[in-house]
DNA sequence: CCCGGAACCTGAAGGC
DNA sequence: TGCCTTCAGGTTCCGG
């Protein structure tokens, strides 16, 4: 499923072949992913554009074009960017395709059809509310303390709010809360200063392991060559239900909490 | 503002 | 073999 270190890797890998290129043409083997504008504007305002910027906030990503308008494209759940040759076709998950001057094309994967397009002025209708970027400067221990202080769902909930923080999905959350020791189903207000800044720390490490791993292919996510990436070889809890915890031997806990899948151990990450 | 649940989707995997 | 259920989960929308 693609978060952060995901997006972060579809970003740093198709750069090279597409920044700077023109764009050619556009093919929607499912026009449903376009969100908007109409789809006559879309092409019209796509077509002869060049790209040039490649960028992430969150887990958005944004083709900057030549004419100030941007790409916004989201993998959502199960989607891809592949980069190949043009002459290659439409697999049958292939939802869009780009095409630009250099014989490249981008290929949107998607197989479940939560993915979305849009061409738009700007980026700030999509990331104007969006919590700092977890790598960055804006996400201190400060910071984390003092947001967390009035929330009241469970941690992982709140760590999962992109409003809140930008990036993590479900993987990152259950790795980020057991390298930190803290249960998923903690509240907030009840975690020590000790915590949080484990917490802080944790969150930080767990998503430049994944960008260090080139991110985790679980199921549907690959990398822009069609490779997997290595990160999920790295987990110690996240889809590892029922397997021993890596530090104490405890079987993983699994729980839905708020409709996601939640691996845990109950021994290293007691609910106190 | 904050919370929790439903809806959007479809393929893979497991149970019987 | 085949049918049924569960699982995967990012975002938006809605009611409380």
């Amino acid at each position: 499923m693609p978060e952060l270190p995901e997006v972060e890797t579809t970003v740093r890998e198709t750069a090279p072949h597409i920044n700077g290129r023109r764009i050619t043409g556009v093919a929607l083997p499912w026009e449903g992913i376009v969100r908007e504008p109409a789809l006559a504007e879309f092409r019209s305002g796509l077509i002869g554009e060049t790209v040039t910027g490649i960028t992430r906030r969150g887990k958005y990503i944004f083709w900057h074009l030549s004419g100030g308008k941007v790409l916004n494209l989201h993998l959502k759940m199960s989607g891809s960017l592949l980069v190949k040759p043009s002459s290659a076709e439409a697999g049958k998950f292939t939802r869009a395709i780009f095409y630009f001057d250099n014989d490249t094309a981008i290929h949107f994967r998607d197989p479940r059809k939560f993915g979305v397009i849009r061409l738009l002025d700007g980026p700030e209708k999509v990331t104007g509310r969006l919590g700092p970027e977890p790598l960055e400067g804006g996400f201190t221990r400060k910071f984390l303390e003092r947001s967390l202080a009035r929330r009241k769902a469970p941690i992982k909930a709140v760590i999962l709010d992109q409003n809140f923080i930008a990036g993590i999905g479900s993987m990152y959350a259950d790795e980020a809360l057991f390298a930190a020791g803290i249960n998923p189903q903690r509240r907030p207000g009840s975690l020590t200063p000790e915590e949080v800044k484990r917490l802080h720390r944790a969150i930080r490490q767990v998503l430049r392991s994944g960008i260090e791993h080139m991110g985790a292919s679980t199921s549907t996510y690959f990398r822009p060559g069609g490779e997997a990436g290595f990160a999920h070889h790295h987990f110690k809890v996240a889809h590892r239900r029922g397997k021993p915890c890596p530090v104490c031997d405890t079987p993983l806990e699994y729980i839905k909490l708020r409709g996601r899948g939640t691996c845990f151990c109950p021994r290293c990450q007691p609910l106190k």
